[in-house]
DNA sequence: GCCAACGTTGGC
DNA sequence: GCCAACGTTGGC
């Protein structure tokens, strides 16, 4: 079961919730920043985790899984920047979008409204029940 | 497309 | 070790 609770942000042109949903799951690279990677490293089997879509759509679009712990990225030749695998839970009956995300009291504490740049960060286990309230979406 | 926020780099 | 310059992210 899930001890720990997250939300990682994509590009969707880069990589959307379709994709993650066609591919079943995924290695999730591209991680640079230090504080993001911390939050990868961070990351327990099981643990689950929002999926946003930056730029276009800004909205959470779905719930992943986390299948595989962190590990350094085989692809990057540096130690510090690592890699999870995540896979597509359910996608949300209705995205949640960082507007009404906003305007909710009980959300408006989140990193993904105060430190708008960070791409992987911690949220509570409220939070996150309370974004899946908000899109209608039962696990 | 612009620009604010903020992380990183490199010269001193 | 400071800080200016530069690069990147992502909301608007």
């Amino acid at each position: 079961m899930a001890r720990g609770w997250w939300l990682v942000k994509s590009d969707p042109s880069a990589y959307s919730w379709d994709d993650l949903e066609r591919d079943g799951s995924a290695v999730w690279d591209g991680v640079r920043n230090a504080l993001a990677c911390r939050h990868l490293a961070a990351m327990k089997k099981g643990d689950l985790v929002l999926i946003y879509h930056s730029q276009e759509g800004k909205e959470v679009v779905g719930v992943a899984r986390v299948t595989k712990e962190a590990r350094p990225d085989p692809k990057a030749g540096d130690e510090r920047l690592v890699v999870v695998d995540l896979a597509a839970v359910k996608r949300l009956a209705r995205p949640v979008s960082l507007a009404e995300i906003k305007s909710e009291p009980a959300l408006k504490g989140m990193a993904l409204v105060r430190q708008a740049r960070l791409s992987v960060m911690p949220v509570t286990q409220p939070e996150l029940e309370r974004i899946l309230a908000l899109g209608k979406t039962k696990l």
